[in-house]
DNA sequence: GCCAACGTTGGC
DNA sequence: GCCAACGTTGGC
């Protein structure tokens, strides 16, 4: 039984035009440092559970699209890289601390779903992204999953 | 194991 | 750029 998640991300790192553009729309969620996050990310994500991309820090913060995980959580190649920004030095090859998981682009929305109608949407209280603002891996509720399709697919012409 | 200080996230 | 909320660190 495939799940739904949504992933955070900044579109001026990597957002969900950064993705489709990747070869075959495949790319490495990867980054990710809270352990609350790490935790859904390296046992619950599964292949085949959808993504909502959502974008924040920027102009109008809201989900921006779709994706599919493609591969499993492995370790996070940035914890060992010591030139990368995502370097952790009390990481090991042996002993990893952090964890990435491969998707693939499913869907860009015609017009991001803004956080700002997600929070007047009664069937939508409820989503953890309204409770609790800085999880970047959180997962989504189907009748939550299919609400914001809905409000998605309103919006386009 | 507590808690103060500090750092980060993320909306506005 | 500000600031609230929350997570992490480190001294004791």
């Amino acid at each position: 039984m495939s799940k739904y998640w949504l992933f955070k991300s900044e579109p001026d790192v990597y957002g969900i035009d950064d993705l489709s553009k990747e070869r075959q729309g495949i790319g490495r969620w990867d980054g990710i440092r809270n352990y609350q996050a790490r935790n859904f990310l390296r046992d619950q994500v599964q292949v085949g559970d959808e993504v909502f991309v959502y974008h924040s820090q920027c102009k109008v913060p809201g989900v921006a699209g779709i994706a599919r995980v493609v591969k499993n959580a492995y370790p996070d190649p940035a914890q060992f890289d010591p030139e990368s920004d995502y370097f952790d030095p009390k990481a090991s090859p042996d002993q990893p601390r952090w964890y990435a998981v491969d998707v693939q682009f499913v869907d860009k929305f015609a017009q991001v779903v803004p956080l700002k109608a997600l929070k007047q949407e009664t069937a939508l209280e409820d989503m953890v992204l309204l409770k609790q603002g800085r999880l970047s891996v959180q997962p989504v509720k189907a009748s939550e999953w299919q609400h914001i399709v809905k409000l998605a697919q309103r919006q386009s012409p």
